[in-house]
DNA sequence: TTTTAAGCGAGACGGTACGTCGTGTCTTGTT
DNA sequence: AACAAGACACGACGTACCGTCTCGCTTAAAA
C-alpha cells in the first residue's frame, strides 16, 4: 500500500530487454541476505563487501555489479523488505477496541523489540547510511514508512470510533512515537521502562477527544 | 541527575604540575574548532583526522595526544559547548505566562532552527558517534542534557501555574519532544515545514490540566 | 627443421565438414588486425580482450572461440605473417655480387627498419609473449624463421661465391645477427644509429675468406 | 666505474633533511630482496606485491610508500644490484693470454648460467618490465652495462695485445654477444650447445687481425 | 521441412591483483 | 614532555582484467 519505490538491485541495467546473460536473479536476495545477517550480527562498521560476497557464495564483483558501495547495499536492504525491523507491525491490534488502547500497545511492543541488540545495530546502521547516502532522509522516511502507515491506521481507527478527536495532526503525534524509539535505540538511553509509556499517555492525552 | 562527568581533552594528563614542555591550550580549541567546521561541510564519514589537524594547523598526533579516537573527538566536540546546537537555548521564555506557551515557543525555536543544514550534519554526526562509542547514552544525554533541563524548567513552571496537570510525566514529554525534534531533523524532507508545529500542538495539548 | 606447425586460428576445430553455422571468416582477421594495432599503439600489457574484441567488431567469447589466451592470440599474431616485420624480407639481393655485400645490406635495411617505433613494441611484445608461452622458443624461431632463410641463402651464396670461406658457422652467424638485432631494437636508445653498421662490418669479416 | 645513476628506493622523498621518522633502512632491501626471491623462484607474473610485503615482514603500503608500482619495483631490484645477474662476472679471465680466448670463455660461461632457470625468470622479467616502462631500453641498457663493461674490458686488452685489430667496433661485437645470450634466454632456443662457440669464433674472427 | 549443431553478441560470473585511503601507533629531530 | 613530520602495520575500498558460463538469436548442413 505504501507502495515504496522498489529500486531494487537492478539499476544500471540496460532497458533493452535480456540480452547477454541474465543476472543470476538469486544472487540478489542472498546477497541482501547475507547483508542483514551479518548487520545484525556484527554491526555495520564490521561490515565487508568480501564478507558479504563470501557468505552469499558470490564473488566480490557480482555484489558490485548490483550496488555501487556498501551504504548503498545495506540501505537498498533496508528498504527491500528483506529485513524485519521489529517495529513495523508488532502486534495484531485489528480488534482492539478502543483503538487509542492499540496505539499504547504499539509503543510497548515497540519499545521491547527496539532493545534487541539486532534491532540496535539495524538502526544504528541507517544512521551511518544515511549520513554516507545523503539523501536529505529520504532513507529514514522510508525506512520507517511502514511503522509510519501502521500508526495512523491505528490513530485514524481511534478517530472513528471517537476516542480521538477529529482535526488532530496525527502524522505528527506519529512522528513523535516513531523518533522517540528509534533514538532510544540509537543512543542507547539507559532502558527506564516506564519512559514510553509515560509518552504513550502524554500523547494519547493530547490526542484525546475532550 | 545529568551530572556527565566532563572529560574534555585532558584525559590521561596529570593536571597540576607538567614535567616537560606544557600542552599547547590553543590546540585544543583549534583541533574542536576545526572538528565543528568539517564536520558541518562534510559530514561526519568524510571527516578525516589528518584534515582536522591540517585545518587546526596541528600535527595529527597532537589530535590524538588529546583524544583516542575520531569519534571521541567528535563526541567531546558536541559536548563541549564549542558546537551551538539550535535548540540548547532557543528563546528566552523566563516570563512567559502561562508557561505551556513557552513550550510551544521552545518547540516552534527548535523546529525552525533544526532545519538549518548545519544542525542536521550535526545531528546525523550525533547518531553515527553514538554507534560507535558504546557509551550507554551518555552522549545523548550529556549533549541534549541543557535541552532537556531547559524544557523541564518550563514543564514545571507550568505546573506550579496549573497549567499543566500535576502528575504529569514531565521526564517523558520532554524526551519525547527532544526525541520528534532530533528525529524530525534526520528524517524530514524540507517540504514539510509545519510538522513539528503541530507535534507542539498535541503535546501541549496532552499536558494541559482538563 | 624449422618446420613449425601452422597452428592458425581453427584449433579444436574438424576442418572439414561443419554441423552448426561457420564461423565468420572475415573474423579471424579482423582479431589479427585489431590486435596487432592496438600492440603497436598501446604495447603488450595495455592490451586488453575486450579492446581487441571491440576493435574487431566482434564479441569477446568469438576470440576465445580461435585462441584460448591473450598470449596465444598475440603469438598467432605475430606467426600470421599480418604482421609485417621489418627485417623479414628487406631488401632484394639476390643477383648482388659478391653476396657478402648482400650480407651487410640485410643488415643495414633491419637496423633502419627495427628503429620504427611500431617494430619495437612488436619486439617488445614478442618478449613478454615468449615469457608467457613456455613453447620451448618455437615461437621466436617461428617468428624468425623468415629471416634466418632469407640469410643463410646469403650466407650459402658467399661460401659457393668464395667471399665466405667454407667451415664457417653459418647458423651461428644468422642467429647472432637476429639476436643481435632484435636486442637492439629492445634496448638501443635512438641516440647511437651506427651501431647495426659496425656490427655488421665486424660479422662479415668475421665470415670472409682469407 | 659504470657509476648507474642510483635511483634507489628513495624518490618521492622531500628534499629536506630528516624530518619526521625516518624510514626503515632495512625495509628496503628486505623488499628489494624479497622480489627477487619471489621473481627467480616464481617469474614475473606470478609476482605480487603482498607476497612481497609479506615476505619482507613488511606492510603492502610500506612497499608502495617506495615505489610506485610492480613493475617499477622490480625494474629498480634489477638496477640496484642486488641480483647477482649471471654473466655479469661469469669467469676471471685478467691474466688469460691470449685475450681474445677470454672472450670466448665470457661467452661460454655466459651460454652455461643463461640456461639456469632462476636466470631465464630473471630476464623474461626483464622483457615484461621494460615493456610497461616505456623508459626506451634504459633499463635493459643499464642491466646489461656491467656486462657491457667487462666484454669491453676484455675486447680492448685484446687490442693492447695485438691479438683485436685496432679500428674493430667493440661496442658492436659486445652488443652482438650480449644481444645473442639474452634472446637465447628470453626465447628458450632449444639450447643447441655449440651455437654460441660458433658465435663466438665468427666475432672473434672479425675482430682478429689480419 | 524440420531438426540440430554450432556461431555469435551481450554480458554475468568466480577469481585475483591492483593501487588508494584511513586509522591508530611509533619514531625521529626540534622546541 | 610536547610538537611537526612522517613512517608503519593493518585492513577495507572500489576497479580492472582474465577466462568461463549462459542467455537469445542466427545460420547452415543433416535428417
Amino acid at each position: 500500500m505504501e507502495q515504496v519505490q522498489e529500486q531494487g538491485a537492478s539499476q544500471g541495467r540496460s532497458p533493452g530487454r535480456g540480452r547477454g546473460r541474465p543476472r543470476n536473479a538469486e544472487a540478489d536476495l542472498a546477497i541482501l541476505d547475507a547483508t542483514r545477517d551479518l548487520l545484525v550480527a556484527d554491526g555495520y562498521d564490521a561490515l565487508t563487501m568480501q564478507a558479504i560476497a563470501d557468505r552469499a557464495g558470490v564473488a566480490r564483483q557480482t555484489v558490485y555489479r548490483r550496488w555501487p558501495s556498501k551504504s548503498r547495499l545495506v540501505a537498498d536492504m533496508m528498504l527491500s523488505g528483506n529485513l524485519a525491523v521489529g517495529f513495523e507491525a508488532p502486534t495484531d491490534v485489528a480488534g482492539t477496541d478502543p483503538a487509542i488502547d492499540a496505539v499504547r500497545a504499539w509503543l510497548h511492543a515497540a519499545a521491547r523489540q527496539v532493545t534487541d541488540a539486532s534491532q540496535v545495530a539495524v538502526i544504528r546502521a541507517l544512521a551511518s547510511v544515511a549520513a554516507e547516502n545523503d539523501d536529505d532522509g529520504r532513507l529514514y522516511a522510508t525506512f520507517t514508512a511502514p511503522a509510519r502507515a501502521h500508526l495512523l491506521a491505528l490513530l485514524r481507527a481511534g478517530v472513528e470510533q471517537g476516542g480521538i478527536r477529529r482535526g488532530a495532526d496525527l502524522d505528527a503525534a506519529a512522528d513523535a512515537m516513531i523518533g522517540a524509539v528509534l533514538f532510544t535505540a540509537l543512543t542507547r538511553t539507559p532502558s527506564r521502562p516506564g519512559s514510553l509509556d509515560a509518552l504513550a499517555d502524554v500523547l494519547v492525552e493530547g490526542l484525546a477527544a475532550r
